[in-house]
DNA sequence: TTTTAAGTACCACGATGGTGGTACGACTGC
DNA sequence: GCAGTCGTACCACCATCGTGGTACTTAAAA
């Protein structure tokens, strides 16, 4: 039948996607079509098959699910994807929705919770769970940090002095102090050491 | 018929335990007998089905599957255990090992693979990847972190001070510094900041 | 019993980091 | 054109950290 809501699943874990695939096949007015595991597969399958819905894992190991829904929404903007993630309080997430993803689950919710959202965002609905809403709203007038203080957070993680970041990024010692004291100020952290652990629980670093 | 592997599985993520239960259930030689969403349920569960094999999540909300695996085993010693992970280079999965589980896998192998170590480790097997029993190797000779110092880490994540760090575990400020000296040196890191990322990394700390 | 590891503690010194300023050019948006 | 943000840079000062010793106690292991 023609009315069937069709599901296209990117996730690079296969057994995940065995999940989903088992799921989304049993529901009568759902079909799975197609499923990708890295960035290139996905963009590629879904031309193939524009899918009602995507399912999309927001860490993929060639490209962030981002840059992929970003992708796929410039060329096709009518595009409903869903993002799933591991982790709660993912910032990654904020830049997924504002890159136009309709919706956000956690993988761990129950498979209903994912029939619901699927069914909610076909329908047109954004779905995007109150909690994740409002950190979305605190998360504006928070500070984001900018490209270059992630780039010196990253060097701070890895264990680097000022003085060798400053020479790896070409600016001066004084010019990266600055910088993470704008990281410190933006992530609430009291030194560069709690910096580091906020960026890695907030996905701002990954591991 | 009665010589099908029996399967348990233990993962708080439905949709991953439906992918194992698909993939299971379609094998003749497999059968899976129950599943179980956090420790409790896993120990309940294990001693109503005595299942032939247990897949077992490594991080679990209620307690770690370390510790199911060591109550487990405490009472059935031939019980045989496959851990499953996430992360790469857990050092939790070593002491999973230690305490009697019979193979390791990361959830982004394939399905056909976990199959194979199902088989195997039914069979008495041992199933290790050769990168992990290297990697085993080489952390037993690596130093571990004492409790203490794991401790003094997580202090130390949460960007305490030393000064800090010694009055909430009172104890002297010089001697949070030769716990962080000894950190520093067993995790090969240049400074705190570094074995914070390390530590991390390593699933010494957790998120 | 001797040895080893873990945890505690102290000292002194140099290295590194964090704070609080000010400042300027480039770019963006109103 | 003007305001705001970003990235750059410098300075001075104090706080904190990291290094390299030595040393005592307890408990476990050999």
């Amino acid at each position: 039948m023609s009315d069937q809501i069709r599901v296209f699943s990117v996730d690079d874990h296969p057994l995940l996607r065995e999940g989903i695939a088992a799921l989304v096949n049993n529901q009568p007015d759902m079909v799975l079509v197609a499923e990708a595991s890295n960035g290139a597969e996905a963009i590629q399958l879904f031309k193939q098959h524009l899918p009602d819905v995507t399912l999309m894992d927001l860490r993929l190991p060639d490209m962030s699910g981002i840059d992929i829904v970003i992708a796929l929404r410039s060329e096709f903007p009518e595009a409903r994807i869903i993002m799933l993630t591991t982790f709660e309080g993912d910032v990654e997430i904020h830049r997924a929705l504002q890159a136009g993803a309709r919706g956000y689950l956690l993988k761990n919710m129950p498979p209903s919770e994912l029939l619901d959202v699927i069914r909610q965002v076909h329908a047109g609905k954004k779905r995007i769970p109150p909690e994740i809403a409002s950190q979305l709203a605190e998360h504006m007038s928070d500070q984001n940090l900018t490209e270059r203080e992630v780039e010196v957070l990253r060097q701070v993680a890895d264990g680097n002095r000022n003085r060798d970041i400053a020479k790896k990024l070409f600016i001066s010692e004084e010019t990266v102090k600055v910088h993470i004291k704008h990281i410190m100020e933006k992530l609430g952290a009291s030194d560069r050491t709690q910096a580091v652990s906020i960026g890695i629980r907030r996905g701002i670093i990954q591991l």
